[in-house]
DNA sequence: ATCCCTTCGTGAACGCGTGCACAAGCGGTA
DNA sequence: TACCGCTTGTGCACGCGTTCACGAAGGGAT
């Protein structure tokens, strides 16, 4: 049926509806229908549906979804199924706290390597892991087949640190440095900027309107 | 002069543009035009216009947008104008690092205070700030004038610091917790979750094609 | 004063995303 | 077997966001 073309709508929705899913399953939940799931991620049951529909028609009607199939599916979908090594670039204060911060490789995200330019960090080891110096990068991706690079670097470095991790071949970028950062098409990049987010908070903090954010 | 109503979409880029401008104020540049602020945040020019155009009209034909000024405009716009204190709910990893993190004092959001639930935390001082118990919110809330709260705890607890921030009287909320948390309409609530960004970079590198990511 | 070049502001068309509402389908029960 | 209740899958309409393309309007030079 449709296997691939999945909206990137339906896709930003996925890694929701797979936390809710382990949640379920948690909790010794065999089936869900679309309304418990849709309560759970915080959006609306038909959108659920049509959401899952893109993968393939798996839901039962009258009963609903099969939790575990759907859990297996949801991840194969996002290519969780194989290990996504992730190195970091920056061991300042976000770098560290996204070393330890264990939410990571639990879900599939082993971080494999440390990059950091100051002299004082180099050949120190973090969590068991020796820093290296950027130019290493190349061999680390080879070695530890590193996928995901992270930059957690000052602004005015970001770029030409993505350009390197480009050049050594890490296939997609999630970028926290506070600046736009471009790379070749075929490359995934993705931002997160904390000040960003605070400052649409502050927006509608004081417009007193709050657009749909009942739930997130 | 259309003075309210600002697209969500367009409200979530003018940090960017406020970002750009900045850079520019800081190289000299006394004006801009759409297409090189378009440049510097990554975005179409018309786009940039357009937003623009929702705040009032600024831009000269025939030369550009007054950096300065417009500069002035989309901070007020933001709410940038007076300061929105912030409190960290949960000092762990992430926390301390977010506590750390210097982009927030010197973007108008000063971290006044620290919660956290570790008899062993409470009452020992994180940069020069006192971490409390969540019982004391209320009143550091009316006694230090806090606004914005950011939720850093376990996902087990997020939901009823949500509450209990609501109930404190915070105003808006930005949750790192990976899981669904709701509040009442009128509190503005946007979420971070490390996670969910990295799954939706699996699932774009994993079938090739790159979305729009060109620029982030 | 006139012309030309540059850049803004916006009308209009298009596409994506959302949500309703309903038919189709499955399971259980008598 | 026939019926009933529940839940999925989706056609459809609506609205928001994006982008193109062009008219309007400034500044500077002749």
């Amino acid at each position: 049926m449709h296997e691939r073309d999945i909206p990137d709508a339906t896709v930003s929705r996925l890694p929701l509806y797979r936390r809710s899913l382990v949640q379920l399953a948690s909790i010794g939940e065999s089936t869900v229908s679309s309304a418990r799931l849709a309560e759970l991620a915080g959006v609306n049951a038909a959108k659920v549906r049509k959401d899952l529909s893109h993968l393939g028609s798996y839901g039962i009607r009258g009963v609903g979804y099969d939790v575990e199939y759907l859990l297996r599916q949801v991840g194969e979908v996002l290519g969780l199924d194989v290990d996504a090594p992730v190195v970091i670039v920056g061991m300042g204060n976000l770098g560290q706290a996204l070393a330890r911060y264990g939410g990571f490789e639990s879900r599939g995200f082993p971080i494999t390597a440390f990059i950091d330019s100051s002299p004082g960090k180099i050949g120190t080891s973090f969590d068991g892991i020796v820093i290296n110096h950027i130019d290493d990068l190349p061999s680390l991706v080879a070695e530890r087949d590193l996928s995901v690079g992270i930059i957690a670097t000052p602004a005015h470095v970001a770029q030409s640190v993505a350009d390197l991790m480009v050049a050594a071949g890490i296939r997609s970028i999630l970028n926290f440095a506070p600046i736009i950062v471009t790379v070749p098409p075929g490359i995934p990049l993705r931002k997160v900027d904390l000040a960003t987010e605070l400052q649409i908070l502050s927006y509608y903090q004081q417009r007193g309107s709050a657009e749909d954010n009942r739930s997130a």
